[in-house]
RNA sequence: CGAGGUGUAGCGCAGUCCGGUUAGCGCACCUGCUUUGGGAGCAGGGGGUCGCAGGUUCGAAUCCUGCCACCUCGACCA
């Protein structure tokens, strides 16, 4: 691995894929936007995938998947979902390949083409919903609530690793209910997990809102999301949940007899976060020395570097170090104990700041002689030098300190860096430097629309907890009909 | 699609203007010895169709022609 990153304020994206790269979890892969996820950086997807997982079962989900190819026809069965996706589609045209002519190349062989073109799910509500026509007969079957993990496709002409590429990982619930109000609470009763499983075990705040007419996904009657704040101060969608009403019951037909014995359409939600989540726990906590792990997300929550001459030093510091890993293993806490041969106590310490783990504890013939160990925190480099029983038996409260620490530092720069304002003048200078803008908007989407021409700045949702006082819009002064939180986004 | 740039070892680069020993350097890798409390030192070693194809020449990484790929900015998209 060599030497350090580029510091986050010499160049922010630059920065970020350093991070990634040195850290080792991903990499480019061959087709362009795509990334491959190496094993540290899958064991956090691993670690957040469990939790989520836990979450959904709690409040009576199942797991099942769907078919990855979609027929064409199914796309265009609702009007506003095919203008949202039918340009970032992957198409599966031909079943083989052959030679071509001078056999220098292979090609689609033309005797495959497909009677029907077949997509590359970017999404799955079309191939779930056409399955649920067949399920869903009275209300007896209702409600379905129905989670899969699964890869999508999305074809991106600007791709970042984790943020946006051309395919990635991520998890789609879709429910069927029998009333509004059910499939409602639904959407935000996800809403709710999304947010305690980002705060709690990635450490990141998040605002909770909803999503104005522009901005929400396409076929849903309201989304919701929570928007966290990147360290650039830039905008990021961490996740989201839709009420989609009706409208994918009508586009595939799906009727159910009710209890009043009338035959009513269901009703739906869907509901996803991504790999992308990875891309905010980089850019939330990361900083000049690399990656920095909350413990509840970290694969390595302690690391021991031991500091050795000789063999026989090494099966010393590993004799001495029992009770802490006795300790490490009756309280469920991962760790690793460095033994490489060959690479300075330095090296070591620089590559495991970078992987971002929690806490290091080094031991060498010194520490031994005094009964000592020394423990460092990863996210205020605190070095703590104490008798080993006594530190010890403080690692469980260390670590619940250091995922507080994090969580609380990202959300002291989030408040830090959200402005309320009156004016459009010092909006505009405020959005350019990197901000949150809490401000009215007057409801309408051509002002909407407005302000992104001008500044580059969307609304990045109508928060839930609405400021009780008469606002005026911040672009057109009329009255305003929302609280709106404003920024640049990724 | 428009403008510019870059392709030489796994990564980062020099060499190209002005053709001429065996294509070089740093990092990484392998072996050995000495090291090990913030990215160790020394010695030895392995690794290259110089983006691809053609041409000029006694001789091409270097000159000429064509092609391809990637990057940056713009446009487009969000």
């Amino acid at each position: 691995m060599s030497k350090g990153v580029t510091p986050k304020s010499e160049n922010y994206s630059k920065w970020y894929t350093d991070v990634i790269t040195k850290a080792e979890l991903a990499d480019y892969g061959p087709v362009k936007g795509t990334m491959v996820i190496r094993p540290y950086g899958y064991q956090l997807w691993e670690k957040l995938k469990d939790t989520l997982d836990k979450e959904f079962k709690k409040t009576g989900h199942i797991n099942a998947y769907f078919p990855l190819f979609i027929p064409k026809s199914f796309l265009a069965k609702e009007s506003e979902h095919v203008e949202g996706f039918a340009k970032e589609c992957a198409i599966v045209t031909h079943s083989r390949l052959t030679h071509n002519e001078d056999k220098t190349d292979l090609i689609p062989d033309p005797e495959s083409k497909l009677e029907e073109e077949i997509i590359v799910r970017p999404t799955s509500e079309t191939v779930i919903w056409s399955m649920y026509r067949k399920w869903i007969n009275s209300y007896r079957d209702l409600p379905i609530l129905i989670n899969q993990w699964a890869n999508v496709v999305r074809w991106e002409m600007r791709t970042r690793l984790f943020l946006r590429t051309s395919e990635f990982l991520w998890q789609e619930g879709h429910t069927a209910h029998q009333t509004a109000k059910e499939a409602e609470e639904e959407t935000l009763k996800i809403l709710n997990i999304y947010e305690s499983v980002v705060q709690n075990t990635l450490g990141i705040p998040v605002i909770c809102g909803k999503k104005t007419e522009a901005e929400k996904f396409a076929g849903a009657d309201d989304t919701y999301c929570i928007e966290a704040m990147m360290g650039d101060k830039r905008a990021l969608q961490a996740g989201t949940s839709h009420y989609l009403g009706q409208n994918f019951a009508k586009a595939f037909d799906v009727k159910f007899q009710d209890i009043d014995n009338t035959e009513k359409y269901v009703y739906a939600t869907s509901w996803g976060v991504s790999t992308r989540l990875l891309g905010a726990l980089i850019m939330v906590h990361g900083d000049d020395k690399g990656l920095r792990l909350p413990p509840n997300i970290a694969p390595i929550q302690i690391v021991f570097v031991p500091i050795f001459k000789t063999e026989e030093d090494l099966l010393k510091i590993q004799n001495y170090l029992n009770q802490t890993m006795n300790y490490c293993k009756d309280n469920n806490i991962t760790y690793y104990f460095d033994n490489r041969q060959k690479l300075s106590p330095g090296y070591k310490f620089n590559e495991w700041e970078m992987k971002g783990v929690p806490i290091r504890i080094e031991v060498g013939v010194r520490d031994m002689e005094k009964q000592n160990i020394t423990l460092v925190r990863r996210d205020n480099s605190i070095k703590m030098i104490d008798n080993i029983t006594l530190l010890t038996s403080k690692i469980n409260d260390t670590l619940q300190d250091i995922q507080n620490n994090l969580f609380n530092n990202a959300l002291d720069f989030q408040k830090q860096n959200t402005f309320q304002t009156h004016s459009y003048d010092e909006f505009k200078q405020l959005i350019n430097k990197g901000a949150f803008i809490e401000c009215g908007w007057d409801g309408d989407a051509q002002t909407e629309e407005n302000i992104k021409n001008e500044t580059n700045a969307t609304i990045r949702c109508i928060p839930f907890t609405q400021s009780t006082q008469e606002l005026q819009c911040i672009y057109t002064s009329k009255p305003a009909k929302f609280n709106v939180i404003f920024a640049k986004a990724y």
